[in-house]
RNA sequence: GGAGAGGUGGCAGAGUGGCCGAAUGCGCAUCAUUGCUAAUGAUGUGACUCUUAACAGGGUCCGAGGGUUCGAAUCCCUCCCUCUCCGCCA
């Protein structure tokens, strides 16, 4: 996969200097990674390197020779020349195809976890934090948010599904209006702490993809429309949104970035059939406001980011009176991107736990080097950046948390505070269907 | 989709085969002057990478990739992007 600019992913400086390091984190994410290989490869490369550059410093010198030169003088240029060519070529190919090699390997190698992150293997070895709110009380058997949707004729699985396959869905009514409301209410909550609003395509170039850190390896949950234009949709706004300044090189006064993006979300969920096939749980297209912050490296500010973006998250579930509860997700479960990861689970009485509507990444300078995305430091110095996301409300998840926990015995739905002034101010939706 | 013009440093902009990593201006930094600010003057100021303990030195990069040439920012080809006009269109 071809980058069209310097590719210096995880620091090669630190997978020479501290390549026990990088393997433990690897070890850690339960993740292969062919450390030794790459520093061979790296070490041949530059060997080549130096005497490639030895001998196109020799080619400069002679071909400028050239201009004074008297006819004899020429000839032996031209000799030499012709010579230098032929040794530089064969070397070049060879530390090409070395550095193919090497640029392949290093776009595998894992972000090494923060120290906080538990150990374990998968998602069943997280680590629950906190949680918050008191669940729902049920005095009548409460139904789930498809018999709900459907029983109030929000909520088309049958025609979503012959409009464009299984895992869509047709929102009517109250239902549509909900989601609006939600969406414009988690914007709004977010604008009003100072993000940036962004709306940004949704339709993005490969190489932003990798940019970001879903390719390689992510291929197959991504739809992509790259046999004629090499685009792939998002499966989020962090993408377009962490990749918006990429090759730029930012004043220090310009950070940190906050952003806020409402978008469509698409994801194929390859290899999911099967699993959770009810509703909207998981779909391939839903609507969700992101949260993202691009800021100078800094360790110790890039963790007050990340509890700031999930303190931001939990505001919003606490707004709309839903029970969470957050998780330290566990090395097994991390991706190759992440150095630690929350994630916010909501109650959904429908599966009778809590289901993951929140994901709150940090990065390091993951993705800003492979986005080439930089800034100033106040020595002047030009640092790779730091970035951040979280989900503020993802469409889907959220209308199934607020039917399924704010259902009545009738089978209505009652409209939380703050999301009345959005839906007209009525407290209610539905009719009572339900005796 | 058709025709044309372009893509050069943080920004603007010159540069049509070697003396160009690149004039000049702006911006920025330091110093001088100054009650402060402004203005003025001087000096400095690209990124990446390799060798080196360091001093220092080398190489790459003028949208991307390939080609011609002893030698390419400059010539040729392909692709990407931007702008203008026309067409189509929510």
């Amino acid at each position: 996969m071809a980058l069209g600019r310097p590719l210096t992913l995880l620091d090669l400086k630190l997978i020479r200097s501290q390549p026990d390091l990088v393997r433990a984190g690897a070890a850690k994410k339960r993740m292969a990674c062919d450390v030794d290989r790459i520093l061979e490869l790296d070490e041949s490369s530059r060997r080549l390197g130096v005497e490639i550059d030895a001998l196109r410093q020799e080619q400069r010198n002679s071909g400028k020779r050239m201009a004074g030169a008297d006819a004899t003088e020429r000839e032996a240029i031209l000799a030499s020349q012709a010579e230098l060519k032929g040794r530089l070529k064969d070397l070049e190919t060879e530390q090409n195809s070395i550095q193919d090699e090497l640029k392949a390997l290093l776009l595998l190698v894992p972000n090494i976890p923060a120290e906080e992150v538990p150990e374990g293997k998968d998602d069943s070895e997280n680590v629950e934090i906190r949680r918050i709110g008191e669940l729902p009380q049920f005095d009548f058997e409460p139904r789930s948010h498809i018999d709900l949707g459907e029983g109030q004729d929000w909520l088309d699985i049958l025609r979503g599904a012959r409009l464009a396959g299984s895992r869509n869905y047709v929102l009517k009514g109250d239902l549509s209006l909900l989601e609006g409301a939600v969406m414009r209410f988690a914007l709004d909550v977010m604008v009003g702490k100072g993000f940036t609003p962004l709306s940004v395509p949704t339709l993005v170039r490969t190489e932003t993809m990798v940019g970001t850190g879903y390719f390689p390896g992510g291929e197959e949950q991504a739809y992509r429309c790259d046999e004629r234009d090499d685009l792939c949709l998002v499966g989020t706004a962090e993408v377009p949104v962490t990749a918006l300044h990429q090759d730029e090189i930012l004043e220090l006064g310009q950070l940190p970035m906050r952003f806020v993006a409402l978008s469509s979300c698409y994801r194929r969920e390859a290899g999911t059939y099967g699993k959770d096939t009810r509703g909207l749980y998981r779909v391939h297209q839903f609507l969700k406001v992101e949260q993202v912050i691009i800021d100078q490296a800094d360790a110790a500010r890039s963790l007050e980011h990340h509890l700031e973006i999930l303190q931001n998250s939990e505001e919003v579930l606490q707004a709309l009176s839903l029970p969470y509860r957050v998780v330290n997700v566990c090395g097994g479960d991390l991706g190759q991107p992440q150095i630690q990861k929350f994630d916010i689970e909501t109650w959904m009485p429908s599966r009778e736990g809590y289901g993951e509507t929140h994901s709150a990444s940090r990065f390091h300078d993951f993705q800003a080097r492979r986005l080439n995305l930089r800034y100033r430091d106040a020595d002047g110095k030009v640092q790779y950046c730091h970035t951040l996301n979280n989900t503020v409300a993802a469409s889907t998840r959220m209308l199934i948390a607020l039917l399924e926990n704010h259902q009545t015995r009738e089978g209505q739905v009652r409209v939380p505070a703050p999301l009345r002034p959005y839906l007209g101010g009525r407290e209610l939706l539905g009719k009572p269907i339900y005796a």
